[in-house]
DNA sequence: CCAGTAAATGAACGGTGTTCATAGAACGGT
DNA sequence: ACCGTTCTATGAACACCGTTCATTTACTGG
């Protein structure tokens, strides 16, 4: 009974052109741009026929959003390998940073537009793309502890945390304000190696010069 | 001639009434639900009357956002009066998380909807309230380093833009990203402590345990 | 060849931002 | 007191949008 089948291989095929499409109108125009209407047409089907495929237009933005994250896990993936927790931090914080910036349209979908979308990608345990991302970065501060090169108070999951929040700071800030000065890159060396290391050469506060407080 | 005096007054009111119940629309129910229709209706006139004040809805969405940025700027102020660098770099941190979550239709107008808004906000030099809040963070670090605290190669300029993208980062996930676990406060102070002290406890690599690389 | 099923659609509903010719009100000058 | 001008306000329209549903079309198994 190979008809059905190829029912089935078609309506997929469908679906995955619909996704295509869709992706690029993203990619090119932004997310608001993504009409149902102009995506009909772009598919060459009248906009009913849509509706068979994915239930609305938020639908098709999850599937995107999904995939796109996907990707993002995907690139950071390469990074884990690196054997020093310190380095390895570097060159996947690099990753996050670079994987924004060149594709501003999915990260903004992910991240920055609706945020029911962004708060499923994190939800399930160790299982699903978020926390598996989110488990590379927190890898970095686990080993660093367990190496007993961390101070047995950090707390290895806060840490990560925060570093995504300001590699998120990063891109998004990059992604909406053009007015910042610094490069992306630049600015994820400024923020990590000072996550690390601290200010450089901070002393403490001097007495007399100001006022003093602590 | 008192009288075209009363006109203009007149008209600077019903200007001031739009912002206000926009402003209540955004407040209440996002940006994306700002629309020109529900809103001539709320004020009772016209929604053709609503484009003799303003350009079109773009003008009003700008117009709140600069008066957004302005409450987010006397936000940061008092902390700025901080004398100690450091205590004041956590006051306005906290400052600037606090007000992001306390307004996050505003914060999300101001930085995460349309790139052109946030980045018209950051234009002109030292005036503008762009400008003018930056100057205050990176007057933590200027300050610092005029003290002889910090290194003379460190760049007051890049920390502080560093530092924005991380609290920008703290407060744009906590707005999207339901999942994240740690308090948003928790992680302000996670973070500004790691970048001013570094991470707790850190050692460099012992050799012999782990591939050592640098 | 026919019945039945799945796919596709045209037309409609209610919504959106925006424009423009028209109507109305209020004022200054005569 | 009247007229002409100027500013305010609006109704109606245009071109879109997401979504639904009854209807038609295409095709397959019996």
């Amino acid at each position: 009974m190979g008809i059905s089948e190829r029912k089935e291989r078609q309506r997929a095929e469908l679906r995955e052109q619909i996704l295509r499409v869709a992706r690029d109108m993203v990619v090119k125009e932004g997310f608001s741009a993504l009409s149902m209407r102009k995506l009909a047409e772009a598919v060459e089907y009248a906009p009913a026929t849509l509706y068979l495929h994915f239930e609305n237009r938020e639908a098709i933005a999850r599937e995107l959003c999904v995939r796109g994250f996907g990707e993002l896990l995907g690139a950071l993936e390469p990074g884990s390998a690196v054997a020093e927790p310190l380095e390895r931090l570097s060159v996947m914080g690099a990753a996050y940073v670079r994987f924004g910036l060149e594709h501003p349209e999915t990260y903004r979908l992910i991240f920055m537009e609706d945020p029911r979308l962004s708060t499923e990608l994190f939800q399930g345990d160790s299982d699903g793309a978020g926390p598996r991302a989110f488990g590379l970065l927190a890898r970095v501060f686990e080993d660093l502890k367990s190496a007993g090169r961390l101070a047995t108070e950090a707390d290895p999951g806060r840490l990560a945390e925060a570093l995504w929040a300001g590699l998120h700071g990063i891109v998004s800030l990059k992604l909406t304000c053009a007015a910042f000065q610094t490069s992306a890159e630049e600015l994820r060396k400024t923020l990590t190696e000072t996550l690390v290391h601290g200010l450089p050469g901070l002393k403490p506060v001097v007495d007399g010069a100001g006022k003093a407080r602590h």
